[in-house]
RNA sequence: GCCGAAGUGGCGGAACUGGUAGACGCGCUAGGUUCAGGGUCUAGUGGGUGUAUGCCUGUGGGGGUUCGAGUCCCCCCUUCGGCACCA
């Protein structure tokens, strides 16, 4: 009987389906196990990245189910974003039809895999009945002062045509578009308070032992604590005052200038009527045009100019010039920086550059330090000078009580920094959920009334060919009336950053088609936290980030009990493959090279590096033709089976044959020899065995260990696939071999293979599924418990031990397990190898590591 | 520049607490199979050396700790990832 994936695969998704196998019930009497994989985005259809993660998570929700969890596996739709604005105008759909299309086509790819969801909790974020939910929770930050809006300096991204969070931000450029720079530009906009939860958030870091380290100090570092003060500077002719934020007060008797962020609000008030006025406007509209890349890069210089104020030192009382300088950000600290040139290395350049003035506060112990001959800032600690009534203290022991000394005197305090700043939310597009918020001429900014939800985003508008939102030129949109005054009014037009609805679907996942509010307590207090959320590292900051964000909120608003969502996270590797290129045509498609040469040319291709597959260098693994060929079940085995989760997976269609062939092996085995199977029980464990067959049996058992520990505590699906081919090769050359097949023989045989099905079933569900019933099962293979593997079968009477001199293995030897220390010396000693070593030399040593070794030296 | 992870056969990867390095799979070699091909089965497969069931050598490089190091410590190199004028 022959392997067909096909036949046999949609046959257990039919049957799976039709009893409803993987739908979760709140069941308080048992103990639940919330599983997720980051929803995907319906771009159209599912890659190589999905199927892996989807499988992973697949496998993870399958052994947890035959472990006797009661399950919750839901999936869902990312529903919202740009890439639906553009293929609607390209190919003059709608965003809406155009999602819901690639849904539809996504859910059958899913289906085809054998995922184990539960349907009936899909839903996309898209829908008015998951977005009005997220209305309601903006209306209610809104209420607390959580969100807010602000007109302020913001990134923009000319692809998208719209604003960008800081998160949203890599290396200067759009995270959607790596080679469109971000300018900056300034406008209104909504804002969440994430800085609120900023030190929670950081705390919590050390209390999330389930997640990976590196997604932690990534956060931790993206959060960005920094302790420090803010000291203020007098400025020289006024009543104002310049505040700077500082780590290093200890420097402030050496902050020789003072420079200012080109956005400072108080630059252009300081230099009105000065003769350095339009140097200094020109400046400033000179920096702010740059993009934030070019301004960012080391390579850019620093530069300045003279604002033509002077500001007092408060700590020396000296007038010292202000700057406006490109390299001081506007939105770290206070936007203004005390310059300390001779232990700074960036103020010591910009000093030298315009000609400023130096002074040494710190002095390296035991030498000497002058302004006139150093050649860069002195950086390391040292006895502090010129510092008044801190002279001679070490720099380090006198921050505190500099600080302490700044805010006696009223100029200053101690302070603590973030570098995190509040999530931008506002959006310029149109397919979003809409920001449910009216303004009116009269009563300002007024929310829209909790009974008047949702504010659905209308759906018979034309997308603007140009690529921008229609909604601020769709007036039955915008047109309102403004439930204070009911004057006419305007809606705002901007929508949510779609980051907004993955920062609370889990919850939505526990009670999709709850009515009366966003969450319904029951249902979310039993599922919730999720105790396994598996997904790509590339969220480590954003999705993660606003989700720890989201949740404190809704924990605060008694929506929900917990305060971190996921306890457990897997962050998984991303599926790569080689590239491959021409001099001249660029990065070529597999079928575009022949014999190592462009097909178009005849030029030797070079073979690149092995990075993520992307259509952009078309090294792109399309996993449906491979469904196609060779089943569901194989391409899920190659995944796991390629490398461990957390690691890249390099891909190799030469690894997918090794993983057919597999599954073919075991088919055939079960086939070939059915009647011996299963003419006789499953061994008991009782009759006495032959030394073949115990080991076999032996075999077994410690396979149903290695495998549940591999997948229990170390999500190692490879090592564990190995297991049970390692299993499968010790029964196949049992049945080669001249031994006996008596009953017993074939009852071993039988609990060998049942045990390989078992085990394999979370990897390869159908496959298993079918050798299980042709075993003579009636049950399904999900209902049926995990195995445990007997401690008896697990012991030997002999064990191997390995004999070495001076370190090096010279020989082996079989002892009895019963033979303490003094006998396995003994035994070693006379060994002929080992004597012929020891060669006469005097023995020094003898060192005996029960049930291992025996290493003598000489 | 700073922080982190990783470097093991021709390739993907094993080796979990220091104790037989290379499990398992791919590829390759030889052979079997009424063997067209594909498939499948058996044996072999880190390198060197050899008459030898042998010996030497070997986990990016160099030191060290230890009876014993892929694993621990120090220095260096390479690759990947994150952050990067953060005051």
């Amino acid at each position: 009987m022959k392997y067909y994936p096909q036949k046999l695969e949609s046959k257990w998704q039919a049957f799976w389906e039709k009893k409803n196998l993987f739908k979760a019930f709140e069941d308080p009497s048992r103990e639940k196990y919330y599983l997720m994989e980051m929803f995907p985005y319906p771009s159209g259809n599912i890659h190589m990245g999905h199927v892996r993660n989807y499988t992973i998570g697949d496998v993870v929700a399958r052994y947890k189910r035959m472990c006797g969890k009661n399950v919750l596996h839901p999936m869902g739709w990312d529903a919202f974003g740009m890439p639906a604005e553009n293929a609607a105008i390209e190919n003059n759909t709608h965003p809406a039809k155009w999602t819901y299309n690639n849904i539809n086509g996504m859910k059958v790819q899913l289906k085809r895999m054998g995922f184990s969801y539960d349907w009936d909790r899909e839903f996309a974020t898209c829908d008015p009945e998951y977005y009005r939910w997220e209305q309601l929770i903006f209306l209610k930050m809104y209420e607390k002062g959580l969100a807010y809006k602000k007109r302020t300096h913001v990134n923009w991204c000319e692809k998208c045509q719209t604003v960008l969070a800081n998160e949203q931000v890599e290396n200067g450029c759009c995270w959607r578009h790596t080679d469109q720079e971000v300018s900056i530009k300034e406008m209104d906009s909504w804002f969440l308070k994430i800085t609120d939860y900023g030190e929670d958030i950081l705390d919590y870091c050390d209390k999330l032992p389930g997640w990976p380290e590196r997604v932690l100090t990534m956060q931790r570092n993206w959060i960005g604590k920094s302790h420090g003060a803010i000291i203020r500077f007098p400025l020289k002719d006024s009543d104002e005052v310049i505040e700077a934020f500082t780590t290093r007060q200890d420097t402030v008797f050496g902050a020789t200038f003072l420079c200012f962020a080109p956005e400072h609000p108080m630059v252009r008030e300081i230099i009105k009527g000065l003769p350095e006025e339009g140097d200094v406007l020109e400046f400033v509209e000179r920096t702010l045009k740059m993009d934030r890349y070019m301004r960012t890069a080391d390579f850019t210089a620093k530069e300045g100019v003279f604002a033509g104020r002077y500001c007092l030192n408060p700590a020396t009382g000296e007038k010292i010039p202000i700057f406006v300088a490109n390299f001081v950000l506007p939105d770290y600290g206070t936007g203004a920086i005390m310059a300390v040139p001779t232990h700074d290395q960036r103020d010591f350049e910009f000093a030298k550059k315009y000609d400023l003035p130096l002074r040494v506060v710190i002095k390296p112990p035991g030498q000497d330090l002058s302004e006139e001959t150093m050649t860069e800032a002195f950086v390391d600690q040292g006895i502090l000078v010129n510092s008044g009534p801190f002279d001679g203290q070490r720099n380090l022991g006198a921050l505190d009580s500099i600080a302490e000394y700044l805010e006696s005197k009223g100029m200053g305090y101690k302070t603590v920094n973030y570098r995190l700043k509040d999530w931008g939310i506002s959006r310029q597009r149109y397919w979003g959920a809409p920001i449910p918020i009216i303004y009116c001429e009269k009563c300002g900014t007024v929310p829209v009334p909790e009974e008047d939800l949702p504010i659905t985003l209308p759906l018979d508008l034309d997308m603007r060919p140009n690529g921008g939102s229609p909604l601020p030129f769709s007036s039955s949109f915008f047109e309102t009336i403004c439930p204070n005054c009911k004057g006419k009014a305007r809606r705002e037009t901007d929508t949510m950053d779609t980051f907004v609805e993955s920062s609370w679907y889990f919850d939505r996942y526990t009670c999709p088609d709850y009515t009366e509010g966003p969450l319904d307590q029951e249902r979310v207090n039993y599922w919730m936290p999720v105790d396994q959320y598996i997904g790509g590292i590339e969220h480590a900051i954003l999705h993660l980030l606003y989700s720890r964000f989201y949740t404190r909120v809704l924990r605060d608003f008694g929506y929900l009990k917990v305060k971190e969502p996921f306890t457990n996270l897997l962050t998984q590797g991303m599926v790569c493959k080689e590239t491959q290129e021409c001099p001249e045509h660029g990065y070529l498609y597999p079928q575009e090279v022949k014999e190592d040469c462009c097909v178009r040319c005849g030029t030797r291709v070079n073979t690149g590096n092995t990075v993520k597959m992307s259509k952009s260098k078309k090294n792109v693994v399309d996993p449906q033709p491979l469904i196609d060929e060779y089943g569901a079940d194989t391409v899920r085995m190659f995944c796991l089976f390629a490398s461990p989760p957390e690691k890249d997976l390099e891909w190799s269609d030469r690894g997918v044959d090794g993983s057919y062939r597999f599954l073919n092996r075991i088919w055939r085995l079960v086939t070939d020899h059915i009647d011996e199977i299963t003419k006789v029980p499953v061994y008991e464990g009782k009759d006495s065995l032959p030394d073949r067959l115990k080991a076999v049996h032996r075999k077994t058992h410690q396979t149903i260990k290695k495998v549940t520990d591999d997948i229990e505590n170390r999500f190692h699906f490879n090592t564990g696939i190995s297991a049970v081919m390692e299993l499968v090769n010790e029964v196949t050359q049992f049945l080669n071999s001249k031994e006996k097949k008596d009953d017993t023989a074939w009852s071993i045989i039988r609990e060998a293979i049942e045990t390989s099905v078992v085990l394999l079933s979370p990897v390869v569900p159908h496959i298993t599924e079918e050798m299980w019933e042709m075993l003579g099962h009636d049950e399904c293979l999900i209902t049926v418990p995990w195995p445990e593997y007997r401690e008896d079968a697990l012991e030997v009477e002999n064990r191997l031990i390995v004999l070495q001199v001076n370190g090096k293995v010279r020989s082996r030897i079989e002892v009895p397990v019963s033979y303490g220390e003094d006998e396995i010396e003994a035994k070693a000693l006379a060994d002929e190898r080992i004597k012929h070593f020891i060669d006469g030399k005097p023995v020094r040593k003898v060192i005996v590591v029960q049930k291992k070794l025996v290493n003598v030296v000489v």
